[in-house]
DNA sequence: ATCAGTGCAAACGATTTGCACCTCG
DNA sequence: CGAGGTGCAAATCGTTTGCACTGAT
């Protein structure tokens, strides 16, 4: 009965909210902002009311235990959650429709770029592409004048 | 007596405060926030005071003129522009004490990134890297529990 | 002189915080 | 039962906007 306990760490307590919030996270296929993991996890909790506060509480306890990784889209500075999974994910964003499309593997997989930068250790990176998606393009865009 | 006027496009008011944001702009070494930006412009102009909106509204010129870039800084949000220059500059940034050090040259300089999107046109791209810089490593640093 | 640009203050959206109540363990 | 979590409302921060005034052309 207490299957979905187990991925817990340990210290933190296994409330509704929290579970709720941990289990959108899970199912989500992108990063999601605060708003809209509140609006999921209260689908999931079947219309019950949470506070918004508490979602934000919520990301921020699983922040620092290392659960979800907060980052903000470098085009507008939204902060977006998501679940510290093994791998991680890149995007191509379109500069016209806003769209994002992951990117199918890290590009610095083979590079080595865990030197050459003058005594600082890298643990992390983020990358973000920008250009025009499949769509955009075919009606005609390419110049960036508005 | 108008020589800083020439780099200015056209159709744009060459007033004393969008003079003083461009040179603030161009004395940077790194991309600055709107209140950095605000400060500096005002000691520029000699202990004149301007409006924080102005600011925003004189950067929002610049971008839609395409003579600056705005992104966010993917650790925190935090909205930065800088004068779009030929090159550009990605960041390592030390999660200990939050400085960023510049790389000194663009890893995507020799990849290919520009294929094996999808369809996806890219333009442009942002990275940045996260780790430990100098300093903090002496200081025992180097698991992420806090 | 005219119209774009500015300053000021109010509005706004995202995030945080204080406090009383509730609930997991 | 008690510490920690939650809800609510108010506070805060960054950014935007409306409006009357000013200044560049």
């Amino acid at each position: 009965m207490n299957d979905e306990k187990r991925e817990f760490p340990q210290g933190i307590r296994w409330t509704k909210q929290r579970k709720n919030v941990y289990a959108v996270l899970q199912d989500a296929g992108e990063p999601l902002t605060p708003v809209q993991i509140y609006h999921l996890a209260e689908r999931l909790a079947d219309g019950e009311e949470y506070a918004l506060s508490t979602i934000y509480r919520i990301l921020a306890v699983f922040e620092e235990k290392g659960m979800v990784s907060k980052t903000a889209w470098i085009g507008d500075g939204t902060m977006v959650y998501e679940l510290n999974r093994g791998e991680h994910t890149h995007y191509a964003i379109c500069l016209e429709c806003h769209k994002r499309i992951p990117l199918p593997h890290c590009p610095f997989a083979h590079i080595a770029l865990e030197k050459d930068t003058d005594g600082f250790v890298v643990t992390g990176h983020k990358l973000e592409l920008y250009g025009y998606c499949k769509d955009c393009r075919k009606e005609g865009i390419g110049e960036n004048q508005e």
